[in-house]
DNA sequence: CGCATTTTTGATTCTTATCAAGACGAGTGG
DNA sequence: CCACTCGTCTTGATAAGAATCAAAAATGCG
């Protein structure tokens, strides 16, 4: 129940729960659904994805989870980071990661910070004030432009990527339901905004559209 | 339409649809409800609350309107704070602030960035999984740390403040409606939990009850 | 092939939003 | 001093949106 493995050398990540005990020289590949937490205590020591897909996560006294963030390749993880707060993290399939020791400037905490938290409002925004149908167009395009893979066939707005997140992950991560995050892809499925034939293989068909429901701007009404 | 007013000497502040012009040699009194955005280009300049209470707000294209985060006495507010984002602020109340040039070492920020994305976090939560009645609570609480004047007559949890904000600023920081801000004042008013005679005069009654609630641990479906 | 997990869909309930009206208080001007 | 207005707060009736409960497809895996 309480499995301790070091990611990289003086590294002070632990990692609990984990299913698997990966390889930890960095860069490490860590399997899907492993959950770890920084020891915050010891130095800086921060963590770039290379590929795949980190979620962070925060749960309420009774069970009840929150996903604040999803992280995509090129984010950064590390201590200073993820310590404020009983936020824990977790891989949503299997990812690469690289230690970035060698760029410790003081800017780049400081980078970080400031996109976590530009994030963060946005993802307020979107919790406090936004439908539901509003909340997944925005997770569609928010995924899209992290996990989007080759800049062809992204002509006219359209891009293919693959969601590591399950519905109840969407659901945790928008503040709904898995029920209602499967009928908002039904609904903008048949709306011809996004495809997909595989649930976790989202093509987006309609940016343009999908952006003004995204953004608000096709009213809080909006029969879609 | 657009009444620009610099606050302090070389401060990077704008002042737009400001009610008033207040004198503006540091430290500086605004008056309520004046809303200003920093000038993000120039050098930090951070200001510090001494007295009052700002909120920093957003706004989706059709005018939903949803408060980032309540400010008050000691908390900072600086460009680099503000400008991520298309975030506003403005006062709830006569408000006066200071200069912090003084204390600009590199740390200053970092250690803001941090407190606020903190905040930022646990209102996520808030907004994304807890119940009306949840909020409420955690805004009450939330409010009373922060502008409750006096240290005596907080005995047992007892604690008297007031509130900077109404009902409807209530409900945009929490993702509800102000009807439903003012049921749920009168459920916690009703179960004891608060007093009130004025509606922005709040006293806690049981501080205890109030926490439960607010973090969960009175389950989802509590009565109350 | 069976089993487990995830997704979809349907029926129903519940919470909160919306719409509407009245109460209250502060400020204004006669 | 008293109507009058304005803004806020409260309360009630109703509606809408999402949650919950339930069960059937789809998918992946040993």
């Amino acid at each position: 129940m309480f499995d301790r493995t070091i990611v990289g050398a003086a590294a002070p990540v632990i990692l609990i729960d984990s299913p698997t005990r990966p390889r930890c020289k960095p860069p490490a590949r860590i399997a899907a659904r492993t959950q770890f937490i920084f020891h915050g205590a010891t130095r800086p020591s921060g963590l770039r994805i290379v590929d795949g897909c980190i979620a962070l996560f925060q749960e309420l006294a009774d069970g009840r989870r929150l996903i604040l963030d999803i992280l995509g390749p090129g984010k950064e993880v590390s201590a200073e980071l993820l310590d404020l707060r009983q936020c824990k993290a977790i891989t949503l399939t299997s990812t690469q990661i690289e230690t970035i020791e060698s760029l410790r400037e003081p800017s780049s905490l400081e980078g970080a910070l400031r996109q976590m938290l530009c994030r963060a409002q946005e993802h307020a925004l979107l919790l406090g004030r936004k439908t539901a149908v509003e909340r997944v167009a925005s997770a569609i395009l928010d995924l899209a432009a992290q996990f989007t893979r080759r800049r062809r066939n992204t002509a006219g707005g359209r891009a293919t990527f693959t969601l590591f997140l399950t519905r109840a992950d969407l659901a945790d991560w928008l503040g709904l339901t898995l029920e209602t995050v499967s009928r908002c892809f039904g609904v903008l499925k048949r709306s011809k905004l996004i495809a997909f034939d595989q649930p976790e293989r989202i093509t987006i068909r309609d940016r343009a559209a999908l952006e003004a429901i995204a953004l608000g701007r096709a009213g809080r009404h909006a029969q879609i």
